[in-house]
DNA sequence: AGCTTAATTGTCACAGTGTCAAGAAATCTG
DNA sequence: CAGATTTCTTGACACTGTGACAATTAAGCT
């Protein structure tokens, strides 16, 4: 790390002017289905277009905090009950029209992500199916198009080795209900008895109460146990899952 | 991703001053000994300390062409026989005593570094073991010392699903270079027959000359065969090797 | 009571890997 | 040159984890 060598190095406006942004990628489910929290640009460049909630870093604030701050602002979401992480920065010199900047940007995965109100500099704020991303039915501004596209490729892959898949359900969960997120992020289908022995199996997890009392969804069937991740725990899953490639596509049809 | 909104959106010096540079974790294996480039800084704050090579994103350039071209001029590696990648940024508000730095961290490995050449506003440069900086050995300028740990274990992370570890050898090497590659990085010991059955059906790795013609470093004992990674391959393992915690420590004694 | 549904448990085969031994192909030593 | 030594390579066997799939359990519904 090393600033030029002209004396003019304490001098601020030796510097070619940079903006630092983060920018977010909150996911979480719903109907079903893998989505992500955009909003509607409000403000040239880009103004309607669809786009990440970011924002400006502060002077006085590190990145990590800016992207906790601005979560909070966009979202409701209180940083501690959602898991925030960096994955990549993003810097290409024309990646913004009006001048050079340079976004550090984080992925999120939460559970009962209240409906985004719209706020700030956003037109609105809404939740879009990560399929439709993907299929590129919908554009973005900037090139946040390649950032989401990495951004759920991190949760693909960290659902591989960790367990995060509960971050997307409520702090007590089934079996079940934490297979239908290996589906729904995955996009794919899992024998529920398999499934059934690698989280019994698996340190991470711990049973809470051998059988639900309380009457939610499944009205019918046999009620499931209730699970959560161990507080104490890393959350490295003791043996990985692995996405294996071509099985059966839910969407396919 | 959104700008400040009042008027002066377009002026730069509405902005605060922000530096971003790239810093390099530049290893190789020399000596039997995973080693990191590092050098000397010339210059205050941290003259005189160890610091990971970087330099300032110019203008016109993007983060990683600048880690590409910090690398050639620090290491004299060609950007292409080096395998390059970002992992991470680091922008604590105080990170750097003189003004704001938001420092984009690469992680680079190669085989044959050369000799590192004093350059720049380095007044020196020199491979040093890791195992000296976790070790807490060497003191480091900035929060070098938190980057080096993070690019670490990104390198040893990515040898676990990536044949990454024949970016540590030339373009042809023997199984045991590649077996000692993970053992030294890993600083564990592997199974020579297990590791041989690993990669040979591994479809990543490719046969080049079944006996080794040349005369090379083990004098004796039975000539090994030459591989390469294949070039048209997706360089992911068919089956990932996995760490196992508690194996044999060499450097134990 | 019997049917339907969903959670859970069980069975079996097979792939991957750890342990350990044996074979192959070279050099080194006397 | 024969045998010892070294290193690469192959083989045997057991055990673990996983995929496929059947059976059992525990509820609600009619």
């Amino acid at each position: 790390m090393t600033l030029p060598e002209r004396p003019s190095e304490y001098d601020p406006r030796a510097f070619p002017p940079v903006a630092v942004t983060v920018d977010i990628a909150v996911m979480t489910i719903r109907s079903n289905d893998l989505q992500m929290l955009l909003i509607e640009r409000g403000e040239e460049p880009f103004r309607g277009t669809w786009a990440l909630p970011g924002g400006f870093v502060r002077p006085d604030e590190d990145p990590a905090g800016a992207a906790a701050r601005e979560l909070a602002e966009e979202t409701g979401v209180r940083p501690e009950s959602a898991h925030l992480e960096q994955f990549g920065s993003y810097g290409d010199p024309h990646r913004d029209p009006r001048m050079r900047v340079i976004t550090i940007a984080y992925w999120a995965v939460c559970s009962e992500l209240p409906t985004p109100l719209p706020g700030g500099d956003a037109a609105s704020a809404d939740l879009v199916p990560v399929s439709k991303l993907e299929s590129g039915g919908i554009s973005l501004a900037f090139d946040h198009a390649k950032i989401v596209r990495d951004a759920v490729e991190c949760v693909r892959a960290k659902l591989e080795t960790t367990a995060l898949a509960a971050r997307f359900c409520p702090t007590e969960f089934t079996i079940t209900d934490l297979r239908r997120v290996y589906e729904t992020v995955w996009n794919t289908t899992l024998d529920a008895g398999n499934f059934q022995r690698k989280i019994r199996y698996n340190s991470v997890f711990e049973l809470v109460r051998p059988r639900r009392s309380d009457q939610e969804a499944p009205l019918r069937g046999r009620p499931a146990s209730l699970w959560t991740v161990r507080a104490d725990a890393d959350p490295t899953l003791d043996t990985p899952f692995r996405r294996r490639p071509g099985i059966a596509d839910r969407h396919s049809a």
